[in-house]
DNA sequence: GTATGTTTGAAACAGATGTTTGATTTGCAA
DNA sequence: TTGCAAATCAAACATCTGTTTCAAACATAC
């Protein structure tokens, strides 16, 4: 299992690193160096550096899409006709993200900022790599959002919808350093737990409002 | 003046190109052709790339930060001991911008972009310099917001805080691009004060959630 | 143990990057 | 017009980038 060693030391330093420093300002030798991995190995086992990119959003998003898709399955079978709040909607998502990254704390910070480095940077083919691999997912989880709040127009309910996946993937994407401010202005800690329970009543206060 | 076109040219270019693609993936040589100018210009006006993206931060900034301050005083001077709400602070905020993007529809994506990208690029070396340069501004609007919510718990109204930058900044970041699903998906046009229209409710409710 | 295919390794590749140089042109004051 | 500083230009600089190469080491099946 030479080769599978050798492809997860890379997928993890350069999950750390991509996160830290963004896509284009991490080069292969930096990743490799801290895999302790040869530099070829980048192009032997993944073909490209942007291949490396969408392989490092594979592994965290395969075992999210997996898990989220299986416990709404769940809940719908068990339930059946049933309304899911809005509240109860992000709770599923929450969940599903806990168990992805459970074990590493801090993992959480590191999917959401690659999320939103995906949705910012460069020319946009991160997006689409994602907009199209996961596009069931979003159709079925913006169908239990539109159920959720059907007093809403539908364009303005997929403003809001961003507005609330913005909200997400900025603050807990900078929650390391958000949580040193508060920490040294407020004297108090804050677990990821607490912000995001901070979070979702936020977010589930502005999609219904007014 | 043919030093103050070429800088304004290359602040120009840069702005634009910055917000397309970020700041690593844009080199000099292509904001120097886009604007037309020789390569040698940006080191020799600016100092280097580093100091050009700060330039390019400030002509922003500096105008925002003055238009707003100007018309917080004027407010306070004409009705001192009122206290405005939420929604008002939202509003003194969304005028000064647009009046700083004014002329040029699009450059308030840009402007925004640009401050997702300070938030989450790099080492983090252009959040020290916002912070550090507009650090008393922060402080006043931080200062509004805790009299508009003088039920929150300063920890949480920090992070409401933050949730609401970040659904703004996430969000009119990639505007274009959001229109452009909104147009093809619902077959409506928006413009971007409907986008604001639709981002200053969110956030209204957001913040003062439950 | 030999042969076969896979994985690593050091080195080199071609190209792009930010920056510097030194000659040349420009704009303006004396 | 002359003189001089400021601004422009083409070229070169050193360094870093992703990628390729090919020999060596490795594992595995016969």
């Amino acid at each position: 299992m030479a080769q599978n060693d050798t492809v997860t030391r890379i997928l993890d330093a350069a999950e750390v690193l991509f996160a830290e420093q963004g896509f284009a300002e991490t080069s292969l030798r930096t990743i490799t160096a801290k895999a302790d991995v040869n530099l070829a190995a980048v192009n032997y086992h993944f073909g490209s550096k942007k291949a490396l990119i969408q392989a490092v959003f594979a592994r965290f998003l395969g075992p999210f899409y997996e898990l989220i898709e299986i416990s709404l399955d769940a809940h719908e079978k068990q339930y059946p006709d049933t309304i899911l709040s809005i509240e109860d909607i992000l709770r599923f998502v929450a969940r599903a993200m806990a168990n992805v990254t459970e074990g590493d704390r801090g993992r959480l910070a590191i999917f959401m900022r690659l999320l939103g480095l995906a949705y910012n940077q460069g020319q946009g083919h991160l997006r689409k790599f994602l907009q199209t691999e996961y596009r069931t997912l979003f159709r079925r989880v913006m169908a239990l959002i539109a159920r959720a709040t059907p007093e809403l127009q539908p364009v303005e309910r997929y403003w809001r919808f961003h507005f609330m996946l913005g909200a997400a993937a900025f603050t807990l994407s900078s929650m390391e350093h958000l949580r040193a401010i508060v920490e040294h202005d407020f004297d108090t800690k804050c677990t990821e737990e607490e912000v995001v329970g901070y979070l979702l009543p936020f977010l589930a206060a502005g999609i219904r409002a007014k």
